[in-house]
DNA sequence: AAGTGGTCTAGACCACGGC
DNA sequence: CCGTGGTCTAGACCACTTC
């Protein structure tokens, strides 16, 4: 058949999805050896060159080492530092219950201060949404969202309230997250706050104020975080 | 011998240090064209792969971007976010004046918890040095270091009052620092604290912990800092 | 000594961008 | 259209690790 409409993927990086499936699904465990190059490149039938390709990838991503002289080797599993993610992507990742509420979700005409944060300007139409979040049926946590009322007109309280926010901007929206940048500082709790995270009025919040970016470089999404601070530690790393 | 020129002849290393002098020093500005692969091939007479390699990892390091179909660019200069600084670096940055109080500085037998975090045994000597610091003439953070003493045995209080703590253990010692890894919440003052600081006991703290790495991966030096939440704010980017 | 990853060659075709 | 980066071939030699 002449013009064959194969699929367009390129061998290396079928090499290297195969490959990493076999080290997430477990089937290759840390300290592995990988295949070698050669041993690619013949499976597969590339060249050398190709095949090296797919193992440098993979490298990249931190999946594998490789040592000179020795092999290639999966990697002890990776600490995510400094990776962003919803709150049910945290909770699932400690295995605890997603349980929040959806305190509000309204339109605010003129909330200048979110609307510069998000590069709107400051009479732009923001949908808020205000939900308590809850962790071995304790409350923990107070997030205020601020979206372009005008892009994310059609978000429903219980899509919000069965699903992730991450996973509906990501699946239903088709949008990249890419990075969040973050404001970090303490904050004694007023008189609302403390009531609903049952707590005294006057203890220590922990304040996380985030703009989520996609990866065209817009700001997608502001968020204010309360967080009860005797339930809640923040991980960072930082380099030199 | 450690600090010896690595002079080896990869091609690929030489056009990458080439070019990367040329964008460092200002000759090549952030937007300008590089030479494509192909011209990079011909001028140091090297294969396309060669070439290829050398932009590659120009690009890995984000000095360049690569545009198919258009070209390899000089990419704009990069911010440095969670970028690990000392407290005089932090200040100068922000070109304010450093002063900082030593209120102690001793050996202790027994700290258990923070020798773990050293990953050293429960009963190991530590040096503990404690620090106040100030910003436009108030106190505003209190940081307790902690040591191995064995390692750091002539640390002196005068040469802390005077310099920066990283700069002594990169300069003096030879160390080089590479990554810490926090732990942030909030806290109530307890009365001392509180007193130093000058606050109310109970007010809110921004706590950090913080356990700072060689580049070996060894643990060098753990630091425990208590912030008055109202002057403090933390910047933290975290990736998809 | 055998096997590994690291570098390198001298070509090829493709998909894409800008003119 | 031409030039660009992206993928790929079928080899080669070297430096290194392991046995």
């Amino acid at each position: 058949m002449p013009g064959t409409k194969e699929e367009r993927s390129h061998a290396y990086k079928k090499i290297q999805a195969e490959i990493a499936d076999r080290i997430r699904s477990g089937e290759l465990r840390p300290g592995d050896a990988v295949e070698s190059e050669r041993e690619v490149a013949r499976r597969y039938g590339v060249s050398l060159m190709t095949a090296r390709h797919a193992l440098t990838e993979l490298e990249r991503e931190g999946l594998v080492e490789r040592r000179r002289g020795a092999g290639t080797f999966v990697a002890p599993p990776r600490i995510h530092f400094n990776k962003l993610m919803g709150y049910s992507e945290q909770m699932a990742a400690r295995s605890l219950a997603v349980v929040s509420h959806v305190l509000a979700l309204k339109l605010v005409g003129s909330a200048p201060e979110e609307a510069a944060r998000l590069s709107l300007p400051p009479n732009a139409r923001l949908l808020k949404l205000e939900r308590l979040r809850h962790a071995a049926n304790e409350p923990f946590a107070l997030e205020t969202c601020y979206f372009d009322a005008d892009r994310f007109h059609d978000l429903t309280r219980t899509s919000l309230e069965r699903g992730s926010l991450f996973f509906i901007l990501e699946h239903n929206y088709g949008l990249e997250i890419a990075h969040a940048d973050e404001e970090i500082d303490a904050t004694p709790a007023d008189a609302r706050t403390a009531r609903l995270l049952e707590m005294q009025p006057g203890e220590p919040l922990l304040r996380i104020r985030q703009t989520i970016y996609s990866a065209q470089g817009k700001a997608l999404l502001y968020v204010l975080g309360l967080y009860r601070a005797d339930r809640h530690t923040l991980h960072v790393r930082r380099f030199r």
